[in-house]
DNA sequence: GGCGGCTAATGAAACCTTTCAATTTCTGCG
DNA sequence: CGCAGAAATTGAAAGGTTTCATTAGCCGCC
């Protein structure tokens, strides 16, 4: 293990000085072709490494952006995440990936360790809809773009419109003729998932029908395991009175309740029709074919990143702005009897 | 947005000096109770968060581990990030997730920016069995562990035994009688997919079949996308020569190829049996529950972490190890006709 | 030959924390 | 009351980069 080699000693091997090194790495335009050749050379000679902690410092700002969802094992949050890092890329900024996991305390944590990174700027998707944490943050002027989620005027966001998806699905299930429907999702605090709920009740106003026709399951968390524990709550209901279809909070729990449903022989979508949110790659390949509503994940990524951005390079006169995406119902066998 | 205040406006404020600060922050017990009570209340007063970066310079290295992955989107890797990052985190160290998406110029882009960042250590999946810059890294003193990678005495390495892995598999469908197998995966210049096509051949050997009864189909990558496209070209062979069964890489081929015959009517297992590599939660909601070879993905990442610490913290008398968990076969519906 | 105007290179200061040897304050005891 | 020894606190140095005001070097033109 060898020292490792500083700007000072690749300055002395070029015989230049440190500020013409620096220069060689981050303006080469101002230095002579023949002098950045020769700091060039020694660089490598050296095996020189630049110090990010150093030049961070000086810097007073990292390059780096946080991004904090919810669930990394939700693919969902995988590909947006592709969208983030590709357009930091391009930036060159990079992207650390941080798993609240729904936990707030989680989150805090993820937001402070952030914080004294200096993160260039944060993507969130938070746990709760109003976090004091991210506020404080932005008022040291950190770019805080909320994820997947809207807000009010003050802050820049990028989401999909959940109730319109909400709306979509419930529709659809209404179309095929259902009358007694379960809405599958929690917790409700998470707003995505009441939001969801919320659309699901104006399709059911909007086709005339009692709200007594939809019953709300509040699971305990968004993913395949909680899906399989609802469904076997559902199959243990006497068919007479046991919902004729069920719209998901998202695609995980969507394909655990078909899990069950497949290995306790309750035919789908025969007696249960399903809908799941999301549209992630294993909805189209499970059991039976998911019909789910599609978010444009990688879009929903990219934009936040741009909002980012311009927050940042444009801190001034920089207007807060709420893209919001409209979701797209995909239909597939899960709904549709053969 | 007000200036951030520093360790010098702390102590200013605390009537203090900056050492005692330092102190307060990380070495509690070496300062009276009373003036560290003052201490933490100016730190809360004028929130000063600590500048990470001088922290950093200060210490020479960071805590941050970089994991660098072949592909995020692939729930394996996203379990093994989940145990690397628990251990991570019981050791106050946070981990950095890169995605090479099985690129090697990607790869190399993720290990400088390791490097700059002086990372505490970096676990890697690496996308080609000689990977110099990672003895470089090594040569600079930063801890290296291969994951999922087995690997000469010279350096730390966890991974599952694939040749195991491979023969469970392949025993499997010859004991259930299959004569014509195909072997999906590739590129087959990844090291786990050609050991598990080796263990593949063994069994073969094994069971006194000839060579000819396997086929090898390479694939350009290992997701849901390769898998459909191999089982369009598997179900466009007349019937006659058209393997009875295949053992795919990974469970995202072995989940798209499933997804393929579903739709063209295949019957699995009737027509062709499934096996899949990984057991990815998904495995068990799909079209036809997949049987499939788990692997131990968070301990992995558990050892993973540990050998790193070990390495880290004991630089001088370290014993390079290699951790080899054993694969398991899950049986399930895509190679047992009810 | 001298001088203006330009490019290229210089080097010290600043960024903020931690460390550690040195100093001050406290405690108990003779 | 003084002193030894322990405990608490101090303050300057170090860590490696970038910035920017200066200085040096060069060219062409009067």
């Amino acid at each position: 293990m060898i020292e490792p080699a500083g700007v000072i000693d690749v300055a002395e091997r070029a015989g230049v000085s440190v500020g013409t090194v620096s220069n060689v790495l981050n303006h080469p335009e101002r230095v002579a072709p023949a002098t950045r050749d020769r700091v060039l050379r020694a660089i490598a000679e050296l095996g020189f490494v630049r110090n990010e902690a150093a030049r961070q410092l000086r810097a007073g700002r990292s390059r780096t952006v946080g991004l904090v969802v919810l669930d990394v094992g939700n693919p969902f949050f995988t590909d947006l995440a592709g969208g983030v890092e590709k357009t930091a890329g391009d930036h060159g900024l990079s992207v650390v990936l941080c798993n609240s996991g729904d936990d707030a305390e989680r989150e805090e944590h993820h937001l402070s360790l952030l914080q004294e990174q200096r993160a260039f700027g944060i993507l969130i998707t938070p746990v709760a809809t109003k976090t004091p944490a991210i506020d404080v943050i932005r008022g040291r002027g950190t770019p805080v773009v909320l994820v997947d989620h809207s807000s009010s005027a003050r802050q820049c966001s990028v989401s999909v419109n959940d109730q319109i998806g909400g709306e979509l699905a419930m529709a659809h299930l209404i179309d095929k003729g259902h009358q007694r429907i379960a809405f599958v999702g929690g917790p409700l605090s998470i707003k995505q998932v009441s939001e969801r709920l919320t659309g699901a009740r104006k399709a059911l106003r909007a086709a005339g029908m009692r709200p007594g026709a939809l019953t709300v399951v509040e699971t305990r968390a968004l993913n395949v395991a909680a899906g399989r524990q609802t469904g076997d709550a559902i199959a243990d209901l006497p068919a007479k009175t046991r919902p004729t279809a069920v719209f998901c909070a998202n695609d995980l729990l969507a394909l655990g309740v078909l899990q069950t449903m497949t290995r306790r022989r309750v035919p789908v979508p025969g007696e249960l029709a399903i809908v799941g949110y999301d549209d992630i790659d294993f909805a189209s390949a499970a059991a039976v074919p998911l019909t789910s509503v599609r978010q444009p994940s990688a879009q929903l990524g990219q934009a936040a990143m741009e909002l980012l951005i311009d927050e940042a390079r444009a801190s001034h006169s920089h207007q807060h702005r709420q893209v919001v995406f409209e979701p797209e119902l995909i239909v597939r066998e899960s709904t549709t009897p053969d």
